[in-house]
DNA sequence: ATGGTAGCGCTGCTA
């Protein structure tokens, strides 16, 4: 099985270069985020043409996570197993059966600046989002909006102690890894400077600069059967790339 | 380089 995330940074913005990857790539699962769609807007018939089922948890302007599959797309729940969802709530997780494996699609909190509230919001968020896994959980992916260690940083010193990279974070997603989650493309490859988002400003793409804060995390046995990973940064060049490029990870199942 | 660009949507927020 092959699966991907990618952040499209607005899928109405993307949708051209998504179903072009799509035709390339051919992976059996994509979770999305950042889609900044309605539910009413989320073009499932694009996907359906290509042979994809697709969900969707939406809230419009901001936020929003999808999962397209071509492999099955059952018992579809939208946000976190302990709380119906409303309105109110940003749409940043989606979960969803594929081929025999629970996936969690999830849009981390970004967390803007240390010690803020929304930092605060974030750390809160990913010890929620622990309980949510250990209820109903083989695979979560999506952007976490944290660089796990030095490697996945163009620049530690540049970037020492802002977020993304600060120690609570961190900490945060190591106590997912530490319940049982593996980092499947660290498991593939120890190579640092590997990264799956560079910001659009400063032309920090070409120069490199980027973070490695997209991540597929995959309980023991699952991970074990991982044999291929990779970031695909040609789909981060060219017209109207997202900031994030999609990375896919192959699964021998 | 406390700047820079992109998306949404129409004013400034979010990233």
């Amino acid at each position: 099985m092959r699966l991907a995330t990618w952040n499209v940074n607005s899928l109405k913005a993307r949708l051209g270069r998504v179903e072009e990857w799509l035709g390339y790539a051919v992976p059996d699962v994509l979770c999305m985020q950042e889609t900044k769609l309605s539910d009413a807007d989320f073009p499932s018939m694009a996907f359906s043409a290509l042979g994809y089922e697709s969900a969707h948890h939406g809230e419009g302007r901001w936020n929003g996570v999808a999962i397209l599959s071509r492999v099955g797309l059952d018992d579809v729940v939208a946000g976190f197993s302990d709380q119906v969802e409303d309105e109110s709530v940003e749409a940043r997780l989606l979960s969803a059966t594929c081929a025999g494996v629970r996936v969690s699609s999830v849009y981390v909190p970004n967390g803007r600046s240390v010690g803020s509230e929304f930092y605060e919001a974030k750390l809160a968020w990913l010890e929620r989002i622990l309980r949510h896994l250990k209820d109903t959980g083989d695979l979560v992916c999506g952007d976490f909006n944290i660089a796990p260690d030095d490697r996945d940083v163009w620049d530690p010193k540049a970037v020492h102690g802002a977020t993304h990279v600060s120690p609570a974070e961190r900490q945060a997603l190591a106590a997912l890894l530490d319940w049982g989650l593996v980092d499947t493309f660290r498991e593939l490859y120890d190579e640092g400077r590997l990264f799956s988002w560079w910001d659009y400003r400063a032309g920090d793409f070409h120069q490199h600069r980027g973070m490695r804060i997209d991540l597929v995390l995959a309980t023991r046995p699952l991970a074990e059967r991982a044999v291929f990973a990779l970031v695909d940064r040609f789909a981060r060049k060219g017209k109207l790339p997202s900031d994030h490029a999609p990375v896919l990870v192959d699964f021998e199942i």
